[in-house]
DNA sequence: AACGTTATCGGGAACGTTCCCGATTCAGCG
DNA sequence: CGCTGAATCGGGAACGTTCCCGATAACGTT
């Protein structure tokens, strides 16, 4: 629907405006503006002058239209606020950043539609390439197989899917799940309830794995009831600690993914006034750099967030300047780190 | 410099296509697609089934090109790893979607030079227009102020400058940094550190005024070996505690600004093992949404982030759209709560 | 029968840029 | 002296879309 108001004028100069200004055609001015071989020194410096004084800046967009690309990647994520995701964009932009790259940011807020929506958005701005981290919510990913069948690189990060093939960037959430219940158990625990995300994302089911490799090394069977799928929602907090705590025997550890459940339950917790980690021992899967200021100081398994990005993006970046002749898809498993605190300390005194 | 790789291939299909596939010219199409009263139904339906079967989508560069706008909105924040920046961020992508605009989120790094170079970016990229919030180093504004010369509409937020006419959308940071101190204050505080952020920014002469009006109230004076302005590195929070207890008279309470200072002197003083309540009260100024979990809870200053971004991108959309003729500028300040916590209660028992 | 209307469509310019083809000049060569 | 070939520049198409201006036919009106 075309308005009727005037377009803004910013009165920005053109190449055809420096040429008509210096009496020349279009076409020496763009040879002279990238120092073409074929152009007259005196030529050039007259043109280069005369557009530094004009503060000419070429139009992107024209050069989008005719190249067929624009020099930026979409990133898409479930949510912006959410530490793991701000440092990994963070790694993202400085390796965009390095190669000349423009960042474009979409959020799909945990929802399917939303992100199926953003992926159309991205892919009508004709971006060089994407970069996703799934949305919970998402199980139906034929959105993104047409993405990429349409020719769009495409690389996952954190929460990847298992059935398209292409580059992928992951932390080592086996090992680090593996490690956090191995510690808790180390530490005397035997009933640990591991509070994950949606069973359908790749990283639930590697952190579910991590989480029963440590308890089969202590020959615990493995309690279903102790295992609680969550999207976010306070209310289901609440339900999720009911349940737990009206067990005949209830938790005495609690390993979590995320940092939205490593919060939402560190507070449920202290709401009942359950006491970490006297009560319960309590390591998260988070990336808060507020974790050790927490009350108790909160144990964690810290994900290399920044450095995820970065080599996603610097992979991302590869398949679009076709670096490789045969993308050899390949997925790095970055290591995670165990932060031990005060919340999984054995009792004190 | 132009590389020989070929171009990416994804199948994109376009109004030319439509045409000759259905054997009528570019016009015709573009008029049925756009439901236009002089084209046939019957050409209408055809040209509509054959682009639906088709994935037709129009090419948003090319509209770019042609209209001289992007349907865009650029927003540059001092870092996007800030929890009051990454709900701002919400709230300008909530208000941005509800009115068919995208947003494309830059990051100043705190840095003037990154700044500049992203106005410039943001400048060339020709988005319709732009959110700003300053970075801490910005002490001169001509590259804004050229910007908006050159007709480009700009709405700051929260770190505004005082020599720009144009929207800008703050807190109530007097009546934030005012309540809190007084709070403190009645608390029995009477030697009450100030810990803020560079001396030029606007969020930071409020905050102090605020902070001093309060001190008045007391008839306090204006000690101004307790006010700190900082930036952000760690060994500052320590220079800063070093000088703040080495003085014959030492603080009892803080009021600090902002997320980051907060949290670095919540550490700093633990690390020092001062107590807090006991030995200092503390308020933050803050948006962390684990203020409460922290040890103690922490007294904040909440500002409306989501708002704020949100009424800010309602007011660039509006300048961009004209929805008013002659744009009378105004400073929307949204109002500050205070969420008092153990950090600044009076010793217990 | 000549003309105005209406309905329906096509041609082509324009947005800013690059690049393929030429076109012109002029020095130097045989 | 005519030809080759650098050196230097211009014309115009192309990228995908919209829109102004016509063009054509089939009508209905006097």
């Amino acid at each position: 629907m075309p308005k009727e108001d005037a377009p803004e004028f910013v009165d920005t100069i053109t190449i055809k405006d420096i040429a008509k200004a210096l009496n020349l055609s279009t076409s020496t001015v763009s040879r002279a503006l990238r120092d073409s071989y074929e152009i007259n020194p005196e030529t050039k410096r007259l043109v280069l002058d005369y557009a530094e004084k004009m503060h000419y800046r070429p139009n992107p967009i024209a050069l989008s239209l005719k190249e067929n690309r624009s020099q930026a990647i979409g990133v898409i994520v479930p949510e912006i606020a959410n530490t793991y995701f701000s440092q990994a964009i963070n790694g993202i932009e400085a390796a965009a950043y390095e190669r000349g790259y423009h960042v474009v940011i979409f959020q799909s807020q945990e929802s399917y539609e939303r992100e199926v929506e953003k992926v159309e958005h991205l892919a009508a701005r004709r971006v060089d390439g994407v970069l996703m981290s799934l949305s919970s919510h998402t199980f139906d990913i034929d959105h993104l197989k047409t993405l990429q069948d349409r020719g769009m690189p495409l690389v996952f990060f954190d929460r990847i899917p298992t059935s398209i093939e292409t580059h992928k960037v992951v932390a080592d959430n086996f090992g680090g799940a593996y490690r956090a219940t191995l510690h808790l158990l180390e530490s005397g625990r035997r009933r640990i309830a591991h509070i994950t995300s949606q069973p359908g994302l790749s990283i639930t089911k590697e952190r579910l794995s991590g989480y029963l490799a440590a308890l089969k090394e202590y020959n615990i069977d493995h309690d279903e009831q102790l295992v609680k799928f969550c999207t976010y929602t306070q209310e289901e907090v609440e339900a999720n600690l009911d349940a737990l705590f009206s067990l005949a025997a209830p938790p005495d550890g609690f390993m979590t993914a995320s940092d939205r459940l490593a919060l939402g339950y560190y507070g449920g917790l202290k709401k009942r006034h359950i006491r970490i980690p006297e009560d319960v021992a309590f390591v998260g899967f988070s990336n808060l750099n507020v974790a050790e200021l927490l009350n108790p100081p909160m144990s964690s398994v810290v994900q290399p967030a920044f450095q995820m990005g970065h080599t996603a993006a610097g992979l991302l970046l590869d398949l679009i300047e076709k670096k490789e002749k045969f993308p050899e898809y390949r997925i790095e498993r970055l290591s995670t780190e165990l932060f031990i605190r005060e919340s999984s300390c054995p009792n004190k005194h």
